[in-house]
DNA sequence: ACAAATGAATGAACGGTTCATATACTATAG
DNA sequence: CTATAGTATATGAACCGTTCATTCATTTGT
């Protein structure tokens, strides 16, 4: 019976590959390329130091994959946000706790250390060019603006307001990814105090 | 002469040693102990890279030192708040614009890296430890306290609020070190609104 | 037997530090 | 005022210990 066998080898493969892989999501997105160690992904993983070898080429490649996977992973979320239901405000609430998941989260902080690493393998910069925070804003202000004419946001510059309130999120991300990782899920809606009024 | 000569060599000694420490605050404040080199340190501060081996020991007395000063001034500032004028909600404004000032930015910047980061030297550490966050929170409930009862401030546990609202601030130094540096202080009132009612 | 996994060994690159050399400045002599 | 020597300041290429990404001989499990 070789179909299910090797069907089984490959699902074993493709487990530990993505074990590796979010071992290694973790500690990019938190420490960034230069200062994540291939040692420190495989004690991640619970794996000896030498196995992701096994799995994947180099640490330039596992990088630029999720850097890939990130990008599309974030660029979908940001798509989404018109389909979400509720008014504006509810709208970006949502996708604000999406941004603070603990699985999302690392796809976010690992494009902003792609963006201001050094070294970044070519691969991942490509990826990255489809997707800047301009692009992002560019994307939340007609949600903004609807739901300044609603009364629910603050009157002024809406690029302003946004780019305010996405660097304090990004930066709160960036914060407790290094601290002991606090939940400010709960916290979500005095952020959004910023752009109500 | 000898007096006005060596006192002009001992001043053109110091002008150069504060230049080192100028532009060594700013990389360590945005890369990090480990992320800086001495070559980007002698680069920012426009000169060679070996000069700052004439009036520095090493890379890590050129950090000890900074981060005794940070601790020191960060200290100042927030004992510096209760005696500043207006209500507590002006009275933590002042003390928000003063953390994002260019020069005190980097000071608290410094400090956060020091915390954070592996291999801090074994001086750099001994200062840390009179300067942690949990301390500054400690000096800034009361006043927050105040304001709730002054009615400016809203509701609920004051710790988990300013907790918030620093890891915001810092968040936002953090982000903004790292991107161009805009001029977040005419955000503030936007930030403070996380506080208040 | 074979694949999966280990972790010690390898070797290339990195970066803090040094040092031979150059340049600028000051002082003294002619 | 010019020439010369002496000193401090500055340069940047070279040195060398350390750090990791990567490999591989060996073990483990099936």
């Amino acid at each position: 019976m070789p179909r299910t066998a090797r069907t089984q080898a490959e699902q074993a493969l493709d487990e530990r590959k993505d074990q590796i892989k979010k071992a290694a999501l973790k500690i990019f997105a938190e420490k960034g390329l230069s200062g994540t160690k291939m040692s420190m992904i495989a004690e991640e993983a619970g794996i000896s130091q030498g196995l992701s070898y096994r799995y994947f080429d180099s640490k330039d490649e596992i990088f630029a994959l999720l850097v890939e996977e990130a990008v599309e992973e974030s660029q979908g979320a940001i798509r989404n946000i018109r389909q979400l239901p509720g008014s504006p405000l509810e709208q970006l609430r949502t996708f604000t706790l999406q941004m603070l998941d603990e699985n999302h989260k690392h796809y976010f902080l690992l494009v902003q250390q792609a963006q201001t690493s050094e070294g970044v393998p070519h691969r991942a910069k490509e990826a990255i060019e489809r997707y800047s925070p301009q692009e992002t804003i560019k994307l939340l202000i007609p949600i903004f603006v609807q739901g300044q004419q609603e009364g629910q946001f603050a009157e002024g510059d809406p690029y302003k307001r946004l780019i305010l309130f996405l660097s304090v999120v990004t930066g709160l991300m960036l914060q407790d990814a290094k601290a002991i990782g606090a939940d400010w899920t709960q916290e979500v809606d005095r952020l959004l105090n910023i752009l109500t009024k």
